[in-house]
DNA sequence: ATTTTTTAATTACTTTATGTAAGTATCATA
DNA sequence: TATGATACTTACATAAAGTAATTAAAAAAT
C-alpha cells in the first residue's frame, strides 16, 4: 500500500459537502436566487438555526452571495457564486445516482 | 421522524454523502479493495472509531462489501458494491471541483 | 508458560454539531 | 397600541465525532 495521505484539497472539499444540508441547500440555489424563507420551505426538515449557520459558512467560503435589498420589509437574497454554481455537475451526479439506486416514493 | 419531503431520494442520498468522511472512504475504495489499516493510513485524520462506524453503515447500505479471509492474522477486505462503485462519477466531479477551486499545497 | 505482535476493532470519555422551541429586531400598516 | 412579515438569534437538549486506552484471537518469540 502507498502511504501518502490524500490531497488536502479533497479533504477540504469533502468537509464542505460532507456537512449535513449543504448539498440540498446548494442544489436549491441552482434553480436561482432564494430567500431565507424560500430555502426553509423547500427544505422543511432543516431548522432556521442550522440554515443560518450554513448560509454563513457558505458565504464565508465564497460559494454563496448574500444580497440585501432595502425594501420594506427587508429582502435578503442568497445566490450562488461562480464557485458555487460550478458544483452543478457534482450535484447532478448525486441526483442521477439517487434516482438509480434509492427506491422511495418520489412525487 | 424520518419524513422526507422534497424528493425523498435526494434527501436520503445527501444523508449518506453528507456524513463526515464517507466521501473520502468511498473514493479510496474506488482504487480497489482496502483493509481497515489501509484506509486508516490513507485517511490519517479519520479515527478508528469513526472508520469502524462508517464501514458498518456503508455495509448496511450495501455500498460496501466486507470480506473475511481466514489467514493468520485474519485479513478483512472492504470493497465497493456495484451501487458503491456507481458513485465514481459523483466523486470524480467533487475531485474536479476541488482541483479547480481549492488552493492548497498538494504534493 | 508467559509475553509480544498483528489486525481489526471497541470502550469510556470529551468536544463539537445538530435539533427544538421560543424569542428578538426592524419597520409598516391597522 | 397592536399585529404581521422577514430574517434571523438564543437557550437548552440530544446526536455525532474526536481522543486515548483497551480488547480479542492466534501465532511466534522469549
Amino acid at each position: 500500500m502507498n502511504k501518502f495521505s490524500l490531497c488536502p484539497r479533497y479533504e477540504i472539499a469533502f468537509s464542505i459537502l460532507g456537512k449535513k444540508w449543504t448539498g440540498l441547500i446548494i442544489r436549491c440555489l441552482l434553480d436561482g436566487p432564494k430567500r431565507f424563507s424560500d430555502l426553509s420551505e423547500l427544505i422543511p426538515h432543516l431548522s432556521a438555526k442550522v440554515l443560518a449557520d450554513r448560509m454563513k459558512e457558505l458565504e464565508q467560503l465564497k460559494l454563496v452571495n448574500r444580497t440585501v435589498y432595502p425594501e420594506i420589509p427587508v429582502k435578503i437574497e442568497y445566490s450562488l457564486t461562480e464557485q458555487g454554481r460550478d458544483l452543478e455537475q457534482t450535484l447532478h451526479a448525486v441526483q442521477a445516482w439517487a434516482e438509480k439506486w434509492i427506491t422511495v416514493d418520489c412525487k
